[in-house]
DNA sequence: TAAAAAAAGGGGAAAAACCCTTAAGTTTCA
DNA sequence: TGAAACTTAAGGGTTTTTCCCCTTTTTTTA
């Protein structure tokens, strides 16, 4: 009976060996190759004797991490699922591995159970998403869609800090106090739920406020 | 013997009769009418007999600027030229106005000879670069294909600093220093000839160094 | 005309930006 | 082969900007 091919992409090789006997433990499994980082992935992957099915892909890596080497993945070898393994559970994480291509997202402590039922989902429907992952995805997307109403002073702030300038000359350029500018700054952080002044740039650009 | 009809969309009412009387005075165009901002023109052009040849084009300008209204007209009336009249002279503005769509850039202090001359190389070849303009977009070109080569740890850093991260937790993240990262940063700035992290974060999405 | 929204100010802590210096390891080349 | 030149990492110290909280004044709107 053919087993599924699974690859695994983690530095840590304890780790990494640890993971692979677990898939290899599975009846419907086998691992047929680690690698220490993305780049050695690119490199090594096209002399394999076939594309893997499941590539295990650990997020914090050297040379090559895991966001980059998903893209590369999912722009080379569209076949590939990738399930991202990782201690990172930030949203900014979490979502940045599936826009990158991520058919699904575990973390590292998960239980073997979970950890085989996810690759047979993955192979089975193409994605495997735990109850924490579809809480982040919900979560963004409610903060996407409630596409808060900015006003039109607020768009052009918003605009200007995505430029060089300091705060005093955006006050400057639209002739207000710098208070009143920080104003704007403040009721921003707390309507797009951002920290400082990159995320308002960000979610400028995410939101075609400002092109860059 | 058929003129050219112009338009100006400038908020001052004073230069924007001054700038009128000097082009009327022009033998081959005619103003055609004077707009306060960029929203009256997007209002009041449909009643026009016919859609202007030439729009002279304030940017600083309250309700609508200068920028969005060229991305309008650009937009509706793609046969309609923009001639961007200002004082603003920095790269970052003049690029903007020619990227949402300017025929040219003139500063408001032109000389007559020249307006009428960039008026009808408008119209002659659909547009007018002054050699401050041209000097402007060289610069920025040559910056751009100049693809400053940046180390594989400036890239991990300059990614991170697109995030809402503070240096300091981009310096956990990266096992350095808070004070390596600084040092990150300042030869950064030089090296990409920009200001603060905004405009490092800006670089990045410009060269899709990070895709936000 | 009361309520809400916009503008602005005071003051302070945290972060970012800027300077200049040191120390260890690597490369270069004379 | 060994001094000089680079590179990478990091520290000390300062100014500027950002971020935060809380209050007051002015303008707009219901």
């Amino acid at each position: 009976m053919k087993k599924y091919t699974v690859v695994i992409v983690e530095d840590h090789l304890l780790l990494s060996q640890a993971i692979g006997n677990i898939v290899d433990s599975f009846d419907d499994f086998e691992v047929i190759s680690l690698f220490n980082n993305g780049k050695e992935l690119t490199e090594k992957i096209a002399t394999l004797d076939k594309i893997p099915d499941v590539i295990l892909m650990d997020i914090n890596m050297p040379i090559m991490n895991g966001i980059e080497t998903t893209e590369w993945l999912t722009k080379h070898h569209p076949n590939a699922k990738v399930l991202a393994l990782s201690v990172e559970d930030d949203e900014d994480t979490v979502l940045r591995m599936l826009r990158a291509g991520a058919k699904g997202y575990l973390l590292k402590d998960v239980e073997k159970s979970i950890l085989e039922y996810a690759l047979l989902e993955v192979i089975k429907n193409g994605f495997y998403y735990t109850k924490d992952v579809t809480d982040i995805l919900m979560n963004s997307l409610s903060k996407e869609q409630k596409s808060v109403e900015l006003k039109e002073k607020e768009l052009i702030f918003i605009r200007h800090a995505c430029t060089e300038m300091t705060y005093r000359e955006i006050a400057g350029k639209m002739f207000l106090s710098p208070k009143t500018i920080d104003g704007y700054r403040q009721v921003l952080f707390e309507k797009l739920n951002v920290k400082n002044r990159i995320g308002l740039a960000m979610y400028a650009i995410r939101n075609n406020i400002y092109i860059p």
